[in-house]
DNA sequence: TTTACATCGGTACGTTTGTACCATTAGTCC
DNA sequence: GGACTAATGGTACAAACGTACCGATGTAAA
């Protein structure tokens, strides 16, 4: 809502313990994942203290106890997002890769698509809705990072994992680009989730397909010639 | 701000004159166009009433005057840009297909990625920070949208404008499969041009040639098999 | 010239916001 | 078990918000 200085009655002392104790990080824990989902569901500008408290079930005066502000919620629900994300694309990516080496073959283009669209996928029983407000919330970070410095550095960080990861995929699948390759997928991917969630297009087509179609032909670009 | 059912003093009458002037249309269009610069430059939720009335150098009265709502505001905005976008997608499309029928030539991947390119590369003098903030403001709105059906209509609107335009010229181009290949290349553009501004890598890779080379790979890809 | 209505800008109102404050309670270490 | 600090939750406040209101002013049709 950006209530810039308001009552500035005095110091502003340095919020923090230096040693959390565990019931602490859990509540901490609970406003992020509370933040990540109102961010998918209401959006950031109905995004206020109140409401991330409501919603994870504690009073108001535990958000301003674990976050210094708004912007430091924001900024720490991104982290929180991206180190969660990274880490089940990784699982994935090392999967398939094993799978692969203990046979001795090239990951599949459905393969590929598949671990890249893991981490959205996620394994909850109410996947759909879930998922939906994941992705919005992600794509919701993202812009506030075009703003923001401390969210830049973050999500230059979580879309190189993502396209490190890809890009090994690729290059065991035969792309002779892959660094390029990845960037292109990771592009793509992106835009046409975030194109279904805009325009309800929710049957007109299937990311997933579509997906695998551009796999095959970036990798068969550039090989035979 | 989500300040929902605030001072429902009375029946609340319902603003909007039926023959608007000329002097008020161009107000209104004003106040548009502040609102798509200030969602691109200080994002949605620091976008209020005052700011985009201070914005557009006009009373805050005039804000509630031309739009119902602050909601209102925003589905008019999205409006607005989508027209004035596709508008300018057109016409850079039509240049293109005259100049090929002319001597008679498919359009290159280069070309077609530079009609594609050209409604955010604008022609202001100050093309950079424009370009940025209207990009942003895009993707701000299509997240927006994901939540209001209003706004989804429009943005579904946006989107098969832009397919349909970009799936003519690849099929000129000699694409097997114009409206998935064009799906592709709008979602790889949206991705590639959000990534840059997410995380501010501005000089690390070059969205034009990534976009050339997947066009190339695309329009290969089905051909010779 | 009158009439009717579009437009304008200043202002007021009640709500919601971000954040500060503070009296407690609950762990943890000596 | 006392002392220290982390953690809690109720409350308070001023700023900023969305929006309503209303008298003044412009302008096109009658």
């Amino acid at each position: 809502m950006t209530n810039s200085t308001t009552t500035a009655r005095r110091p502003t002392r340095s919020r923090r313990p230096s040693h959390a104790r565990p019931r602490g990080v859990a509540r901490r824990i609970a406003l992020l994942e509370a933040t990540l989902e109102l961010l998918g569901e209401i959006g950031a500008d109905a995004l206020t203290h109140r409401r991330v408290a409501e919603h994870a079930g504690l009073p108001l005066a535990s958000t301003t106890y674990w976050f210094e502000s708004k912007e430091h919620l924001l900024t720490e629900a991104l982290r929180y997002a991206a180190e969660r994300d990274t880490g089940r694309l990784h699982a994935a990516a090392d999967t398939l890769i094993a799978r692969c080496d203990q046979v001795d073959r090239a990951p599949s283009a459905a393969e590929i698509v598949a671990v890249v669209l893991d981490p959205c996928a996620g394994d909850s029983p109410d996947a759909p809705a879930a998922e939906r407000a994941a992705l919005l919330a992600a794509y919701a970070l993202m812009l506030e990072a075009a703003r923001r410095p401390a969210l830049q550095a973050l999500s230059l960080q979580w879309s190189d994992a993502y396209r490190d990861t890809a890009g090994a995929l690729l290059r065991r699948a035969g792309s002779h680009r892959p660094a390029d390759d990845a960037r292109i997928l990771m592009a793509a991917t992106d835009g046409l989730l975030v194109d279904r969630l805009a325009t309800g297009a929710d049957g007109d087509f299937e990311p997933r397909t579509e997906l695998e179609h551009l796999v095959g032909a970036l990798i068969a670009a550039g090989g035979p010639r």
